[in-house]
RNA sequence: GCCGGCGUAGCUCAGUUGGUUAGAGCGUAGCACUCAUAAAGCUAAGGUCGCAGGUUCAAUUCCUGCCGUCGGCACCA
Protein backbone atom coordinates (compact mmCIF):
# COMPACT_ATOMS: atom_id res chain seq x y z
CA UNK A 1 0.00 0.00 0.00
CA UNK A 2 1.18 3.49 -0.79
CA UNK A 3 0.46 6.82 0.34
CA UNK A 4 -0.05 9.37 -1.99
CA UNK A 5 -0.44 12.99 -1.48
CA UNK A 6 -2.29 14.84 -4.32
CA UNK A 7 -2.76 18.84 -4.48
CA UNK A 8 -4.18 20.92 -6.75
CA UNK A 9 -2.46 24.96 -6.98
CA UNK A 10 -4.27 27.05 -4.99
CA UNK A 11 -6.97 29.67 -6.95
CA UNK A 12 -6.49 33.21 -6.36
CA UNK A 13 -9.26 34.67 -5.05
CA UNK A 14 -9.72 38.00 -7.34
CA UNK A 15 -12.51 36.50 -9.17
CA UNK A 16 -15.71 33.73 -9.02
CA UNK A 17 -14.96 30.31 -9.76
CA UNK A 18 -14.56 29.33 -13.02
CA UNK A 19 -14.31 26.11 -15.71
CA UNK A 20 -10.50 26.25 -15.22
CA UNK A 21 -10.79 25.80 -11.73
CA UNK A 22 -13.39 23.54 -11.63
CA UNK A 23 -11.44 21.29 -14.56
CA UNK A 24 -8.47 21.27 -12.38
CA UNK A 25 -10.60 20.24 -8.97
CA UNK A 26 -12.28 17.54 -10.64
CA UNK A 27 -9.60 15.61 -12.47
CA UNK A 28 -7.26 15.60 -9.13
CA UNK A 29 -10.62 14.33 -7.36
CA UNK A 30 -10.65 11.88 -9.79
CA UNK A 31 -7.30 10.43 -8.70
CA UNK A 32 -7.51 10.85 -5.42
CA UNK A 33 -10.46 8.71 -5.52
CA UNK A 34 -8.87 6.19 -7.81
CA UNK A 35 -6.00 5.34 -5.66
CA UNK A 36 -8.15 5.55 -2.58
CA UNK A 37 -10.47 2.90 -4.61
CA UNK A 38 -7.13 0.96 -4.94
CA UNK A 39 -6.39 1.05 -1.59
CA UNK A 40 -3.94 3.70 -0.95
CA UNK A 41 -3.96 5.76 1.76
CA UNK A 42 -4.63 9.03 0.36
CA UNK A 43 -4.22 12.88 1.35
CA UNK A 44 -6.06 15.82 -1.18
CA UNK A 45 -5.39 19.43 -0.56
CA UNK A 46 -6.45 22.20 -2.15
CA UNK A 47 -7.54 25.57 -0.55
CA UNK A 48 -7.32 29.83 -1.36
CA UNK A 49 -4.21 31.60 -2.45
CA UNK A 50 -5.51 34.84 -0.59
CA UNK A 51 -2.50 37.52 -0.44
CA UNK A 52 -1.13 40.42 -2.73
CA UNK A 53 -1.83 43.74 -4.36
CA UNK A 54 -4.48 42.54 -6.57
CA UNK A 55 -6.93 41.27 -3.72
CA UNK A 56 -5.87 44.67 -2.02
CA UNK A 57 -7.17 46.79 -4.52
CA UNK A 58 -10.17 44.70 -5.24
CA UNK A 59 -11.27 45.00 -1.44
CA UNK A 60 -10.37 48.86 -1.04
CA UNK A 61 -12.48 49.46 -4.11
CA UNK A 62 -15.09 47.24 -2.48
CA UNK A 63 -14.80 49.24 0.65
CA UNK A 64 -13.83 46.02 2.97
CA UNK A 65 -10.63 44.88 4.46
CA UNK A 66 -8.51 42.74 2.63
CA UNK A 67 -9.32 39.76 5.03
CA UNK A 68 -13.56 39.86 4.78
CA UNK A 69 -12.92 40.14 1.19
CA UNK A 70 -10.72 37.13 1.61
CA UNK A 71 -13.44 35.35 3.37
CA UNK A 72 -16.02 36.03 1.04
CA UNK A 73 -14.09 34.84 -1.85
CA UNK A 74 -12.80 31.66 0.17
CA UNK A 75 -16.56 30.79 1.18
CA UNK A 76 -17.28 30.50 -2.45
CA UNK A 77 -14.58 28.61 -3.33
CA UNK A 78 -15.69 26.34 -0.09
CA UNK A 79 -18.74 26.19 -2.42
CA UNK A 80 -17.67 25.08 -5.48
CA UNK A 81 -16.21 22.11 -3.51
CA UNK A 82 -19.51 21.19 -2.17
CA UNK A 83 -20.61 21.55 -5.61
CA UNK A 84 -18.26 19.38 -7.14
CA UNK A 85 -18.21 16.52 -4.50
CA UNK A 86 -14.78 17.02 -4.28
CA UNK A 87 -12.90 14.72 -1.53
CA UNK A 88 -10.34 16.83 -0.02
CA UNK A 89 -9.37 16.19 3.20
CA UNK A 90 -7.92 19.45 3.53
CA UNK A 91 -8.40 22.80 2.48
CA UNK A 92 -5.66 25.50 3.12
CA UNK A 93 -5.75 29.26 3.14
CA UNK A 94 -3.10 31.30 2.78
CA UNK A 95 -4.40 33.51 5.68
CA UNK A 96 -4.63 30.61 7.95
CA UNK A 97 -2.15 31.32 10.88
CA UNK A 98 0.02 28.14 10.62
CA UNK A 99 0.31 28.76 7.23
CA UNK A 100 1.55 32.33 7.86
CA UNK A 101 3.95 31.16 10.65
CA UNK A 102 4.94 28.29 7.76
CA UNK A 103 6.23 31.16 5.24
CA UNK A 104 8.01 33.04 7.56
CA UNK A 105 9.92 29.41 8.87
CA UNK A 106 10.72 28.80 5.38
CA UNK A 107 12.24 32.16 4.83
CA UNK A 108 14.23 31.93 7.42
CA UNK A 109 15.20 28.86 5.84
CA UNK A 110 16.25 30.05 2.14
CA UNK A 111 17.71 32.99 4.12
CA UNK A 112 20.39 30.51 6.43
CA UNK A 113 21.14 29.15 3.06
CA UNK A 114 22.56 32.31 2.23
CA UNK A 115 19.69 32.33 -0.52
CA UNK A 116 17.99 35.98 0.16
CA UNK A 117 19.61 39.03 -0.44
CA UNK A 118 18.48 42.98 -0.59
CA UNK A 119 18.86 44.39 -4.32
CA UNK A 120 16.93 47.60 -5.90
CA UNK A 121 14.35 46.57 -7.73
CA UNK A 122 12.77 48.35 -11.09
CA UNK A 123 9.14 49.39 -10.73
CA UNK A 124 7.25 50.43 -13.88
CA UNK A 125 4.57 53.05 -12.99
CA UNK A 126 2.08 54.98 -14.63
CA UNK A 127 1.12 58.32 -13.17
CA UNK A 128 -2.16 58.34 -15.28
CA UNK A 129 -3.14 55.24 -13.19
CA UNK A 130 -1.26 55.91 -10.15
CA UNK A 131 -0.44 52.13 -10.29
CA UNK A 132 2.66 49.82 -10.93
CA UNK A 133 2.33 48.01 -13.98
CA UNK A 134 3.83 45.18 -15.34
CA UNK A 135 5.34 44.55 -18.84
CA UNK A 136 2.84 42.30 -19.84
CA UNK A 137 0.61 45.26 -19.07
CA UNK A 138 2.24 47.96 -21.46
CA UNK A 139 1.73 48.27 -25.39
CA UNK A 140 4.42 47.71 -28.10
CA UNK A 141 5.78 50.95 -27.23
CA UNK A 142 6.24 50.72 -23.46
CA UNK A 143 3.22 53.11 -22.68
CA UNK A 144 0.46 51.89 -20.41
CA UNK A 145 -2.32 51.08 -22.70
CA UNK A 146 -4.91 53.55 -20.60
CA UNK A 147 -2.28 56.88 -20.69
CA UNK A 148 -0.47 56.43 -23.72
CA UNK A 149 0.76 60.26 -23.30
CA UNK A 150 2.18 59.58 -19.71
CA UNK A 151 5.54 58.64 -19.53
CA UNK A 152 6.27 55.27 -17.63
CA UNK A 153 7.92 56.32 -14.73
CA UNK A 154 10.39 54.01 -13.00
CA UNK A 155 10.89 53.83 -9.54
CA UNK A 156 13.44 51.70 -7.65
CA UNK A 157 12.33 49.84 -4.15
CA UNK A 158 14.85 47.90 -2.45
CA UNK A 159 13.41 44.40 -2.11
CA UNK A 160 14.71 40.98 -1.06
CA UNK A 161 15.25 38.97 -3.41
CA UNK A 162 15.86 34.90 -4.11
CA UNK A 163 18.81 33.13 -5.69
CA UNK A 164 17.07 31.54 -8.14
CA UNK A 165 20.14 31.46 -10.66
CA UNK A 166 21.88 29.46 -7.88
CA UNK A 167 19.75 26.42 -8.76
CA UNK A 168 19.98 26.38 -12.17
CA UNK A 169 21.85 22.88 -12.44
CA UNK A 170 19.90 21.43 -9.77
CA UNK A 171 16.92 22.01 -11.65
CA UNK A 172 17.99 20.69 -14.90
CA UNK A 173 19.65 17.64 -13.34
CA UNK A 174 16.28 17.40 -11.60
CA UNK A 175 14.12 17.91 -15.19
CA UNK A 176 16.47 15.15 -16.42
CA UNK A 177 14.11 12.95 -14.69
CA UNK A 178 11.23 11.47 -17.07
CA UNK A 179 8.21 11.62 -15.89
CA UNK A 180 8.40 14.66 -13.01
CA UNK A 181 6.50 16.96 -15.24
CA UNK A 182 3.53 15.75 -16.93
CA UNK A 183 3.55 16.01 -20.25
CA UNK A 184 7.58 16.25 -20.88
CA UNK A 185 7.13 19.01 -24.03
CA UNK A 186 5.94 21.31 -21.20
CA UNK A 187 9.21 21.08 -19.01
CA UNK A 188 10.97 21.65 -22.58
CA UNK A 189 10.44 25.95 -22.79
CA UNK A 190 12.35 25.91 -19.45
CA UNK A 191 15.15 23.62 -20.30
CA UNK A 192 15.89 25.71 -23.16
CA UNK A 193 15.20 28.64 -21.65
CA UNK A 194 17.62 27.92 -18.50
CA UNK A 195 20.11 26.32 -21.08
CA UNK A 196 19.88 29.65 -23.05
CA UNK A 197 19.64 32.19 -20.86
CA UNK A 198 19.86 31.29 -17.87
CA UNK A 199 17.81 32.01 -14.64
CA UNK A 200 17.95 35.48 -13.08
CA UNK A 201 16.70 35.71 -9.40
CA UNK A 202 13.27 36.96 -8.67
CA UNK A 203 12.27 39.67 -5.94
CA UNK A 204 10.32 37.87 -3.45
CA UNK A 205 8.87 41.09 -1.33
CA UNK A 206 7.08 44.59 -1.51
CA UNK A 207 7.01 47.55 0.87
CA UNK A 208 4.28 46.60 3.44
CA UNK A 209 4.06 50.59 3.44
CA UNK A 210 2.63 50.82 0.06
CA UNK A 211 1.32 47.60 -0.30
CA UNK A 212 0.49 45.57 3.35
CA UNK A 213 -1.34 42.84 2.68
CA UNK A 214 1.20 40.61 2.48
CA UNK A 215 3.07 38.29 5.28
CA UNK A 216 5.37 40.06 7.32
CA UNK A 217 9.14 39.23 6.55
CA UNK A 218 11.25 37.80 9.56
CA UNK A 219 13.10 40.54 10.87
CA UNK A 220 11.99 43.02 8.74
CA UNK A 221 8.60 44.66 9.53
CA UNK A 222 9.23 47.46 6.19
CA UNK A 223 8.32 44.50 3.82
CA UNK A 224 6.16 41.88 3.18
CA UNK A 225 6.46 38.31 1.11
CA UNK A 226 5.76 38.87 -2.67
CA UNK A 227 2.22 36.67 -2.94
CA UNK A 228 4.47 33.84 -4.76
CA UNK A 229 6.63 32.99 -2.30
CA UNK A 230 3.76 32.67 0.39
CA UNK A 231 1.54 30.58 -1.91
CA UNK A 232 3.65 28.08 -3.30
CA UNK A 233 4.64 27.03 0.65
CA UNK A 234 0.92 25.99 1.07
CA UNK A 235 1.59 22.79 -0.07
CA UNK A 236 3.74 21.86 3.02
CA UNK A 237 1.96 23.75 5.65
CA UNK A 238 -1.08 21.98 4.54
CA UNK A 239 0.39 18.93 5.99
CA UNK A 240 1.93 20.74 9.48
CA UNK A 241 5.02 21.95 8.08
CA UNK A 242 7.26 22.67 10.40
CA UNK A 243 5.32 22.05 13.51
CA UNK A 244 4.31 18.16 12.70
CA UNK A 245 7.30 16.93 11.01
CA UNK A 246 5.77 13.64 11.67
CA UNK A 247 2.88 14.77 9.43
CA UNK A 248 5.11 16.00 6.99
CA UNK A 249 7.31 13.09 6.35
CA UNK A 250 4.31 11.16 6.48
CA UNK A 251 2.88 12.53 3.14
CA UNK A 252 5.94 14.29 1.54
CA UNK A 253 6.33 14.58 -1.36
CA UNK A 254 3.52 15.51 -3.57
CA UNK A 255 1.93 14.86 -6.66
CA UNK A 256 1.05 18.35 -7.80
CA UNK A 257 -2.19 19.17 -10.53
CA UNK A 258 -1.63 22.60 -12.17
CA UNK A 259 -2.47 24.19 -15.65
CA UNK A 260 -0.12 25.57 -18.58
CA UNK A 261 0.41 28.74 -17.09
CA UNK A 262 1.46 27.58 -14.01
CA UNK A 263 5.01 25.74 -15.71
CA UNK A 264 7.40 27.62 -14.39
CA UNK A 265 6.10 28.52 -10.83
CA UNK A 266 5.01 25.27 -9.94
CA UNK A 267 8.40 23.17 -11.72
CA UNK A 268 11.05 25.68 -11.50
CA UNK A 269 10.29 28.17 -8.86
CA UNK A 270 9.34 26.28 -6.18
CA UNK A 271 11.22 23.00 -6.70
CA UNK A 272 14.22 25.99 -6.00
CA UNK A 273 12.70 27.07 -3.00
CA UNK A 274 12.62 23.66 -1.80
CA UNK A 275 15.91 22.85 -2.44
CA UNK A 276 16.76 26.08 -0.83
CA UNK A 277 14.95 24.81 2.27
CA UNK A 278 17.07 21.54 2.08
CA UNK A 279 13.60 19.72 1.70
CA UNK A 280 13.16 16.98 -0.79
CA UNK A 281 11.50 18.33 -4.18
CA UNK A 282 8.03 17.74 -5.12
CA UNK A 283 7.07 13.62 -6.38
CA UNK A 284 5.56 14.65 -10.43
CA UNK A 285 3.87 17.54 -11.94
CA UNK A 286 0.91 17.00 -14.17
CA UNK A 287 0.21 20.19 -16.42
CA UNK A 288 -2.94 20.56 -17.84
CA UNK A 289 -4.54 22.39 -20.54
CA UNK A 290 -7.38 25.13 -20.55
CA UNK A 291 -10.58 24.61 -21.53
CA UNK A 292 -11.95 27.13 -24.09
CA UNK A 293 -15.88 27.89 -24.74
CA UNK A 294 -17.14 27.59 -27.89
CA UNK A 295 -13.41 27.90 -29.28
CA UNK A 296 -12.77 30.83 -27.89
CA UNK A 297 -10.46 31.65 -24.18
CA UNK A 298 -12.53 32.31 -21.53
CA UNK A 299 -12.88 35.67 -20.67
CA UNK A 300 -15.59 38.15 -19.20
CA UNK A 301 -15.42 40.64 -21.74
CA UNK A 302 -16.37 38.11 -24.72
CA UNK A 303 -19.03 37.22 -21.76
CA UNK A 304 -18.70 33.34 -22.13
CA UNK A 305 -18.42 32.49 -18.86
CA UNK A 306 -20.07 29.33 -18.15
CA UNK A 307 -20.73 29.29 -14.21
CA UNK A 308 -19.88 26.07 -13.07
CA UNK A 309 -22.75 26.39 -10.93
CA UNK A 310 -25.07 26.62 -13.34
CA UNK A 311 -23.46 23.76 -14.91
CA UNK A 312 -24.74 21.71 -11.84
CA UNK A 313 -28.00 23.33 -11.26
CA UNK A 314 -28.69 21.73 -14.90
CA UNK A 315 -27.02 18.45 -15.69
CA UNK A 316 -26.12 17.80 -11.93
CA UNK A 317 -22.84 16.90 -10.25
CA UNK A 318 -21.84 14.20 -11.70
CA UNK A 319 -22.64 14.76 -15.15
CA UNK A 320 -20.34 17.94 -14.75
CA UNK A 321 -17.39 15.57 -13.57
CA UNK A 322 -18.17 13.83 -16.79
CA UNK A 323 -18.11 15.68 -19.11
CA UNK A 324 -14.46 17.65 -17.74
CA UNK A 325 -13.33 13.97 -17.38
CA UNK A 326 -13.78 12.69 -20.71
CA UNK A 327 -14.55 14.64 -22.94
CA UNK A 328 -11.05 16.79 -22.58
CA UNK A 329 -7.53 16.25 -23.45
CA UNK A 330 -5.96 15.68 -20.49
CA UNK A 331 -2.31 17.75 -22.03
CA UNK A 332 -3.69 20.25 -24.56
CA UNK A 333 -6.32 22.64 -24.55
CA UNK A 334 -10.12 21.76 -24.77
CA UNK A 335 -13.32 22.85 -26.03
CA UNK A 336 -17.15 23.17 -24.24
CA UNK A 337 -20.37 24.29 -25.00
CA UNK A 338 -23.73 24.29 -23.46
CA UNK A 339 -24.82 22.44 -26.80
CA UNK A 340 -21.83 19.67 -26.54
CA UNK A 341 -22.93 19.19 -22.89
CA UNK A 342 -26.39 19.01 -24.20
CA UNK A 343 -24.80 15.84 -26.87
CA UNK A 344 -23.25 14.66 -24.13
CA UNK A 345 -25.58 13.98 -21.20
CA UNK A 346 -27.77 12.66 -23.63
CA UNK A 347 -25.83 10.23 -25.61
CA UNK A 348 -23.35 9.19 -23.26
CA UNK A 349 -25.41 9.80 -19.29
CA UNK A 350 -29.14 9.47 -20.38
CA UNK A 351 -29.08 7.01 -23.19
CA UNK A 352 -26.24 5.46 -22.36
CA UNK A 353 -25.41 4.97 -19.01
CA UNK A 354 -28.94 5.72 -17.12
CA UNK A 355 -30.69 3.80 -19.47
CA UNK A 356 -28.36 0.58 -19.34
CA UNK A 357 -28.83 0.80 -15.44
CA UNK A 358 -32.52 0.65 -15.93
CA UNK A 359 -32.92 -1.97 -18.58
CA UNK A 360 -31.10 -4.34 -16.32
CA UNK A 361 -32.15 -3.30 -13.20
CA UNK A 362 -35.72 -3.44 -14.64
CA UNK A 363 -34.88 -7.88 -15.36
CA UNK A 364 -33.16 -8.08 -12.67
CA UNK A 365 -35.90 -6.60 -10.31
CA UNK A 366 -38.68 -8.56 -12.30
CA UNK A 367 -37.01 -12.13 -12.48
CA UNK A 368 -34.39 -12.59 -9.64
CA UNK A 369 -35.31 -13.86 -6.34
CA UNK A 370 -32.05 -13.60 -4.46
CA UNK A 371 -30.33 -10.03 -4.65
CA UNK A 372 -26.37 -9.89 -5.96
CA UNK A 373 -24.13 -11.19 -3.83
CA UNK A 374 -21.46 -8.58 -3.15
CA UNK A 375 -17.81 -9.67 -3.91
CA UNK A 376 -14.98 -10.44 -2.22
CA UNK A 377 -12.47 -8.43 -3.91
CA UNK A 378 -12.32 -6.86 -7.25
CA UNK A 379 -9.32 -6.57 -9.59
CA UNK A 380 -8.55 -3.59 -11.50
CA UNK A 381 -7.88 -3.60 -15.29
CA UNK A 382 -4.58 -2.39 -15.94
CA UNK A 383 -5.69 -0.47 -18.76
CA UNK A 384 -7.79 1.87 -16.61
CA UNK A 385 -5.45 2.09 -13.77
CA UNK A 386 -3.12 3.09 -15.82
CA UNK A 387 -5.20 5.96 -17.27
CA UNK A 388 -5.40 7.64 -14.50
CA UNK A 389 -1.85 7.19 -13.28
CA UNK A 390 -0.87 8.76 -16.29
CA UNK A 391 -3.28 11.67 -15.93
CA UNK A 392 -5.35 10.32 -19.12
CA UNK A 393 -9.11 10.56 -17.38
CA UNK A 394 -10.63 11.15 -20.78
CA UNK A 395 -8.88 7.37 -21.43
CA UNK A 396 -10.52 6.06 -17.96
CA UNK A 397 -13.96 6.92 -18.78
CA UNK A 398 -13.36 5.21 -22.29
CA UNK A 399 -12.95 2.16 -21.28
CA UNK A 400 -15.84 2.23 -18.40
CA UNK A 401 -18.03 3.54 -21.69
CA UNK A 402 -16.70 0.90 -23.57
CA UNK A 403 -17.63 -1.94 -20.63
CA UNK A 404 -21.61 0.23 -21.30
CA UNK A 405 -21.65 -0.68 -24.89
CA UNK A 406 -20.60 -3.89 -24.62
CA UNK A 407 -23.44 -4.56 -22.50
CA UNK A 408 -26.00 -3.18 -24.64
CA UNK A 409 -24.74 -5.12 -27.53
CA UNK A 410 -24.55 -8.42 -25.28
CA UNK A 411 -28.57 -7.71 -24.81
CA UNK A 412 -29.33 -6.99 -27.97
CA UNK A 413 -27.70 -10.37 -28.85
CA UNK A 414 -28.52 -12.85 -26.26
CA UNK A 415 -31.95 -11.37 -25.68
CA UNK A 416 -32.03 -12.27 -21.85
CA UNK A 417 -36.01 -10.81 -21.70
CA UNK A 418 -36.71 -13.02 -24.46
CA UNK A 419 -34.74 -16.02 -23.03
CA UNK A 420 -36.65 -15.92 -19.75
CA UNK A 421 -39.81 -16.64 -20.85
CA UNK A 422 -38.91 -19.94 -22.79
CA UNK A 423 -36.21 -20.97 -20.41
CA UNK A 424 -36.00 -19.75 -16.96
CA UNK A 425 -33.40 -20.99 -15.37
CA UNK A 426 -31.16 -20.19 -18.02
CA UNK A 427 -32.69 -16.50 -18.34
CA UNK A 428 -32.14 -15.74 -14.83
CA UNK A 429 -28.49 -16.99 -15.30
CA UNK A 430 -27.62 -14.10 -17.94
CA UNK A 431 -29.48 -11.61 -16.35
CA UNK A 432 -27.56 -12.44 -12.61
CA UNK A 433 -24.26 -12.20 -15.37
CA UNK A 434 -25.64 -8.89 -16.56
CA UNK A 435 -25.64 -7.35 -12.79
CA UNK A 436 -22.60 -8.53 -11.68
CA UNK A 437 -21.44 -6.66 -14.98
CA UNK A 438 -23.20 -3.73 -14.21
CA UNK A 439 -21.82 -3.56 -10.39
CA UNK A 440 -18.53 -3.96 -11.26
CA UNK A 441 -19.30 -0.69 -13.67
CA UNK A 442 -20.66 1.36 -10.88
CA UNK A 443 -17.41 0.10 -9.11
CA UNK A 444 -15.08 1.38 -11.95
CA UNK A 445 -17.18 4.54 -12.02
CA UNK A 446 -16.59 5.26 -8.63
CA UNK A 447 -13.28 7.96 -9.28
CA UNK A 448 -15.25 9.37 -12.04
CA UNK A 449 -18.56 9.58 -11.45
CA UNK A 450 -18.99 8.97 -7.37
CA UNK A 451 -22.77 9.19 -6.71
CA UNK A 452 -23.85 7.57 -9.88
CA UNK A 453 -21.70 4.89 -8.60
CA UNK A 454 -22.92 4.49 -5.46
CA UNK A 455 -26.81 4.81 -6.76
CA UNK A 456 -25.75 1.86 -9.68
CA UNK A 457 -23.93 -0.66 -6.46
CA UNK A 458 -26.68 -0.27 -4.18
CA UNK A 459 -29.52 -0.94 -7.00
CA UNK A 460 -27.79 -4.39 -7.41
CA UNK A 461 -27.46 -5.16 -3.97
CA UNK A 462 -31.06 -4.36 -2.96
CA UNK A 463 -31.99 -5.70 -6.27
CA UNK A 464 -33.89 -2.28 -6.94
CA UNK A 465 -34.44 -0.67 -10.40
CA UNK A 466 -33.71 2.75 -9.25
CA UNK A 467 -35.25 6.00 -10.71
CA UNK A 468 -33.50 7.10 -13.84
CA UNK A 469 -30.23 7.90 -12.83
CA UNK A 470 -29.98 11.14 -15.73
CA UNK A 471 -33.76 12.51 -16.40
CA UNK A 472 -34.22 13.50 -19.74
CA UNK A 473 -33.57 17.31 -20.80
CA UNK A 474 -36.68 19.15 -21.40
CA UNK A 475 -36.73 20.27 -24.93
C1' G B 1 10.49 39.33 -34.14
C1' C B 2 12.74 34.72 -31.86
C1' C B 3 11.67 29.62 -30.06
C1' G B 4 8.27 25.44 -29.75
C1' G B 5 3.59 22.53 -30.56
C1' C B 6 -0.41 21.54 -33.63
C1' G B 7 -3.29 21.23 -38.63
C1' U B 8 -6.54 13.43 -40.18
C1' A B 9 -14.38 12.36 -41.91
C1' G B 10 -19.96 17.79 -40.27
C1' C B 11 -17.87 17.84 -34.76
C1' U B 12 -14.18 15.80 -30.96
C1' C B 13 -10.07 12.98 -31.50
C1' A B 14 -6.96 8.05 -32.27
C1' G B 15 -3.32 6.12 -35.63
C1' U B 16 0.83 5.20 -39.25
C1' U B 17 9.04 2.88 -36.22
C1' G B 18 7.07 4.95 -44.68
C1' G B 19 4.22 -0.28 -47.62
C1' U B 20 -2.18 -3.64 -49.79
C1' U B 21 -9.23 -1.19 -48.94
C1' A B 22 -6.81 5.48 -43.07
C1' G B 23 -9.96 4.20 -37.53
C1' A B 24 -13.43 5.38 -33.09
C1' G B 25 -17.24 8.15 -30.67
C1' C B 26 -20.91 11.93 -31.47
C1' G B 27 -24.11 13.81 -35.26
C1' U B 28 -26.94 12.28 -40.02
C1' A B 29 -29.88 8.47 -43.05
C1' G B 30 -32.02 3.58 -43.47
C1' C B 31 -33.32 -1.42 -41.29
C1' A B 32 -35.09 -3.94 -37.38
C1' C B 33 -36.26 -5.11 -32.17
C1' U B 34 -39.07 -4.30 -27.52
C1' C B 35 -36.03 -5.64 -21.36
C1' A B 36 -35.27 -0.05 -20.94
C1' U B 37 -35.39 7.00 -19.93
C1' A B 38 -39.48 6.72 -28.06
C1' A B 39 -33.72 4.00 -25.42
C1' A B 40 -30.25 0.08 -27.12
C1' G B 41 -28.66 -3.21 -31.79
C1' C B 42 -27.40 -3.60 -37.14
C1' U B 43 -26.19 -1.15 -41.85
C1' A B 44 -24.79 3.08 -44.70
C1' A B 45 -23.21 7.85 -46.40
C1' G B 46 -18.97 11.01 -45.41
C1' G B 47 -11.73 11.91 -45.69
C1' U B 48 -6.90 14.38 -52.45
C1' C B 49 -4.62 12.66 -43.62
C1' G B 50 -3.45 22.06 -44.27
C1' C B 51 -0.89 23.66 -49.28
C1' A B 52 3.54 23.24 -52.57
C1' G B 53 8.03 20.99 -53.51
C1' G B 54 11.93 17.17 -52.20
C1' U B 55 14.04 12.18 -50.65
C1' U B 56 12.34 7.04 -51.84
C1' C B 57 10.49 1.42 -55.65
C1' A B 58 6.66 3.59 -52.21
C1' A B 59 4.79 9.36 -47.90
C1' U B 60 -0.80 10.91 -44.66
C1' U B 61 3.79 9.10 -41.93
C1' C B 62 10.83 11.63 -43.21
C1' C B 63 13.03 16.73 -45.09
C1' U B 64 12.32 22.01 -46.83
C1' G B 65 9.21 26.19 -47.70
C1' C B 66 4.48 28.44 -47.19
C1' C B 67 -0.38 29.22 -44.95
C1' G B 68 -3.42 28.73 -40.62
C1' U B 69 -3.63 28.04 -35.37
C1' C B 70 -2.00 27.73 -30.22
C1' G B 71 1.69 28.56 -26.60
C1' G B 72 6.58 30.44 -24.28
C1' C B 73 9.85 34.81 -24.50
C1' A B 74 9.90 35.56 -16.48
C1' C B 75 8.31 38.73 -11.05
C1' C B 76 -0.43 39.73 -12.92
C1' A B 77 -1.58 35.81 -10.00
Amino acid sequence: MDRIYITTTLPYVNADPHVGNVFEFVQADASARLYRLLGHEVLFNTGTDEHGQKIYEKAIENNETPQEYADRYAARFKELQEALNLSNDRFIRTTDSTHKKAAQEFWKLCEASGDIYKKNYKIKYCVGCELEKTDSELDENGCCPLHPKNEIQIIEEENYFFKFSKYQDTLLALYRNKGFVVPQSRINEIISLIEREGLEDFSISRLSEKMPWGIPVPGDDTQVMYVWFDALINYISTIGWPDDMVQFEKWWPVIQFAGKDQVRQQAAMWQAMLMSAGLPTSKQIYIHGFININGEKISKSVGNVISPFEVVEKYGTDALRYFYLRHTHPFEDSDASWKSFDEWYTADLVNGLGNLTSRIMKLAEQHLDTPFEKPEEMSFPKEYVDAFKNFQFNQASDFVWSRIQELDERIAEEEPFKVIKEDKEKGVQMIQVLTKDLYEIGILLQPLLPDTSDLIKKAVLENKKPKNLFPRLEQ
